[in-house]
DNA sequence: CTGAAAGCGCTAACAC
DNA sequence: GTGTTAGCGCTTTCAG
């Protein structure tokens, strides 16, 4: 691999001034920079970026810890950040946390420890103390799906509570007044969060919660299925159910039908997220849109315009959901 | 950021010794040993990988290059791989290829500028010249979802022509002979090879390929929609329909369900993927699995074998496509 | 407009 | 076991 050095004396010029017309930093006389090209593009010269990086101490990189990697929510998230910030010649490496402590704070360290400029952060087991330390410690950063009041300006989530409420309100509008919930796992706060606005809408209508109608299951589709099911076979009395995320819907869908129910005629089904496919669920699934795209660009551009000092003026930073009416609510 | 100096000099021994220790390289003594990490602690130490990875010439990370960030399909695939490489502790850096041929080499040139130890390749604009001489560029590599013969002991792939053919099969062999097909974008190879496999196996069949009932999406849902609204407006006789992917399966659904027509009784369809959203549509679809997950896997080993020494032994680099027969093909 | 030279933080011989 | 030292490939003053 070739380096500046052997550019630098292929052109004749010094190590210096192939440097500059690297980096297009400096005036350097059109004939030199000629010369210097035509070395670089003769050698099949390739800047070294990690060379760049130790000497400039800036990598051009943004580190982005997600979850998981597979996914279409944590894809659709990942891939507004990655647009912009490509179209701002930044890079972005990613790292998954897999919901548990041990691999986030690994992930983040690193991402440090490559000299990230900034990070991007979708955690779910490191605890808010952590984040506020790391933010003293002078880290650069942008917490996604996460509200945090210490550090509410570093914040880009969508506003999980009154998700929660306009999903249950669009089924009490509707006339219902048995609702179920299942729940992702609560020691999450988003899915906690969910459930609050649930319990909120219902109290607000006179519902009293009963116990019995809530199943905590883990956003994911086996568990929807799993705690429907439960549900089911309780014997309460069920018009309608509300999950803590499409893919959880998906699964309770599953479990309705097998019953020999048919939703929403029988039982109203409502999801969260709007993820991609819950349009093709049959009904099309009633949901609550997450703005996955949204979220990611404005993480991006938070980060475009506080680090790199790009001209992005960031509107919100807490997103209000939208209910999206499809065809799984019955108004009784 | 405190460097390996500050340690060093806190705690009273040579730079030398610190790297010892970090690296665990050399044999230091428990004394000393514990005086260096008493030291590291303190100061919050945190070995900068830039320098650790231009002095070492190599930066234990793999480099891979997907189509897009998001979509199920991309997502499992990484995940595997992520997985393997994390317990070998190996790094992944991303990007995306955006099946444009631009975007592919500036990945890959970004990867190869990052002294990424090696890289998965999973591109689509590329052509197979252009792999075949990184491969004599000396560029360690493997290529995901596409069969070079120059290069095929680097190729990890799904036999996407026998896939094609064991979709159709399927269809045939449950009486059906006005076949249409919803092909991927036909420049993309695994496009055109899983359409192959389908003439294949009409012309095995002795049924002549209609072209009129050959419609040309993109792998998206939307094109799916419709090439089938399409193809059912065109007024010709069809019982069944053939997807490039499961996502054009799901608009075709959509389209079928639109003209009042039931699956499978009016049409019977076929995906290709297996995604994980196809055992929720309604039907069940019936479809060609894909196994992302081990062929995930199988590029991480292929490269911790070859590139890091570790000892996998990689069983298959094609692998054989599996009919999974679920409920959206009906017996003519 | 161009060159010389001092690092960036770390590893890897090579001595002791 | 431990220290010394020469780079890794590049950026960045500082001169000129």
């Amino acid at each position: 691999m070739a380096t500046i050095k052997q550019v630098s004396e292929l052109a004749g010029v010094s190590l210096a001034t192939v440097s500059r017309v690297i980096n297009n930093t400096d005036q350097v006389k059109p004939g030199t920079k000629a010369k210097v090209e035509d070395a670089m593009k003769t050698l099949g010269y390739r800047p070294n970026f990690i060379a760049q990086s130790l000497a400039s101490n800036k990598s051009n990189t943004v580190g982005y810890v997600v979850p998981e990697l597979h996914g279409s929510f944590f894809g659709d998230l990942l891939s507004g950040t990655e647009r912009l910030l490509k179209q701002a010649n930044k890079h972005l490496f990613i790292a998954a946390g897999h919901s548990n402590e041990v691999d986030e704070v690994k992930a983040i360290e690193s991402l440090l420890s490559r000299r990230c400029d900034a990070l991007i952060l979708h955690l779910e087991a490191v605890s808010n103390d952590y984040l506020v330390q790391l933010a003293k410690d002078n880290v650069d950063f942008v917490v996604v799906n996460r509200f945090i009041a210490e550090i509410s300006e570093r914040c880009v989530t969508l506003d999980n509570v009154k998700g929660g409420y306009i999903a249950t309100q669009a089924l009490i509008d509707n006339g219902h007044k048995s609702i179920a919930y299942i729940t992702g796992s609560l020691w999450k706060a988003d899915a906690e969060d969910r459930f609050t606005g649930h319990k909120a809408a219902l109290q607000e209508a006179g519902i009293a919660l009963r116990p019995e109608l809530v199943f905590e299951g883990d956003f994911q589709a086996d568990s929807g299925y799993k705690g429907m099911s439960q549900l089911l076979n309780s014997g309460e009395t069920i018009t309608a159910v509300c999950c803590g995320n499409d893919e959880m819907a998906y699964g309770a869908a599953e479990a309705i039908r097998e019953k020999g129910l048919r939703i929403p005629d029988d039982i109203s089904l409502v999801g969260f997220d709007d993820i991609e496919f819950s349009r093709f669920l049959q009904p099309k699934l009633s949901t609550v849109k997450y703005p996955m795209r949204d979220i990611g660009e404005t993480a991006a551009k938070m980060i475009l315009q506080k680090i790199y000092n790009k001209d992005f003026s960031v509107k919100h930073h807490i997103f209000d959901p939208v209910m999206i009416s499809r065809n799984s609510i019955k108004t009784l």
